[in-house]
DNA sequence: AACCGAAGCAACCGCCCACGA
DNA sequence: ATCGTGGGCGGTTGCTTCGGT
């Protein structure tokens, strides 16, 4: 099995980077004849070297559309987005991004965003929060910004967005963003020994604030963020979803789009769909309306707008949600108290 | 200015799949 | 159904450039 590489056998046949000469060589024919078959290509247009070879030079560097230069942030978060849809598939990843190659992105996946999800606590593989010990380590400090949630310094009962951004860095809250998850989609049992501050940082869960907030700048509706936690499509938390309401819930994962890419939040990515309520979060600005988790083919057509996204199914493969899959590594047997047990740290003394 | 390690990136390698004979 | 071929893909390598000392 396997056949051989097609330059095998081939005495003489050049490797290494291409010279000017070559390319213009490659060009010259393919735009006036085609590459045809790529096997007898090189033999016709005077190049010594093998097809397979001059395929990739063109379809990576020499094609006409192919986009230069740096990747805009733009294209980045789409990047990460579609990656965590769809993994390592970095021709498909390619499709949604005119004139960037499967090659171009893999190349600054691996050195750029994959080191930068490191860097903000995310695994850049599952696009999870990680949860070795020094993330953990750090959740102490992220608590103590979260006294922006609703507490003395938010009159209205508003979680500050703003604030928590400036005092929290991704990673942390990544880390929060599954404990809200996991504590507003429990049956809620008696809070463990400890849990009182954390208890606190979530007051808002226990509801009766619903529909406030509604003109504040910065504010975050909180039943509406709450309801979004709620999201039926977290499979992996079957004894944790079960008292949860399902019903048009989409997931808050797009609410923190961007919250991991250091570069503070914007309206577009924290854009929600409140469902029936037609309740929208509201962060700095008016959010116009965004599916979390879309198609990706639909999704990423972009150039005409209106565009519709729909929810992908929750047992789709590629259900964007794993980022919000803390819990899976934290809880085993989705029971809350052993949740907390699990996660002894909250009982320090730090807190 | 020279050295050295890290980072970036173009190119290659080898496996896999689709398709036609 | 099997085999050979062409092309595509993801992973990896190794050269070049950059930045710090």
């Amino acid at each position: 099995m396997g056949r051989s590489p097609c330059c095998d056998g081939e005495a003489g046949v050049k490797k290494g980077p291409w010279t000017p000469e070559e390319d213009k060589l490659l060009v010259d024919y393919i735009q006036e004849k085609g590459h045809g078959s790529w096997r007898r290509l090189p033999k016709l247009a005077g190049l010594n070297r093998c097809g397979k070879s001059c395929r990739l030079r063109w379809t990576n560097y020499l094609r006409p559309d192919i986009k230069r230069g740096r990747f805009t942030d733009d294209e980045e978060k789409l990047i990460i987005h579609l990656h965590s849809l769809l993994g390592n598939k970095w021709s498909s990843i390619a499709t949604k991004l005119p004139g960037r190659t499967d090659n171009e992105i893999k190349n600054y996946w691996n050195t750029h965003l994959r080191k930068k999800l490191l860097g903000m606590g995310i695994d850049p593989v599952t696009h999870r929060p990680r949860t070795d010990l020094s993330l953990l380590a750090g959740l102490p400090g992220l608590l103590a910004a979260a006294g922006n949630f609703g507490g003395a310094g938010s009159a209205t009962g508003a979680w500050d967005m703003n604030a928590l951004r400036l005092q929290a860095d991704a990673a942390k809250f990544q880390l929060l963003q599954g404990l809200v998850r996991a504590l507003t989609t429990a049956a809620v049992p008696a809070p463990a020994p400890g849990m009182d501050n954390l208890m606190a940082l979530l007051a808002a869960s226990s509801g009766g604030q619903s529909g406030m907030n509604n003109g504040g700048q910065h504010g975050v509706d909180q039943s509406m963020l709450l309801q979004q936690c709620q999201w039926d499509g977290m499979n992996n938390l079957p004894a944790l979803t079960n008292s949860a309401p399902a019903s048009g819930m989409h997931n808050i994962s797009g609410m923190f789009d961007g919250f991991g890419a250091g570069d503070g939040l914007s309206s577009t990515e924290l854009g929600c769909h409140g469902g029936a309520s037609g309740s929208n979060v509201t962060v700095d600005a008016v959010a116009p309306p965004r599916p979390m988790v879309a198609n990706d083919q639909e999704c990423n057509n972009n150039g005409g707008g209106g565009v519709s996204c729909e929810q992908t199914p929750a047992s789709s493969p590629f259900d964007g949600l794993e980022s919000l899959n803390l819990m899976d590594d934290l809880n085993t047997d989705g029971s809350w108290k052993d949740l907390l047990e699990q996660m002894s740290w909250l009982n320090s003394s730090e807190l």
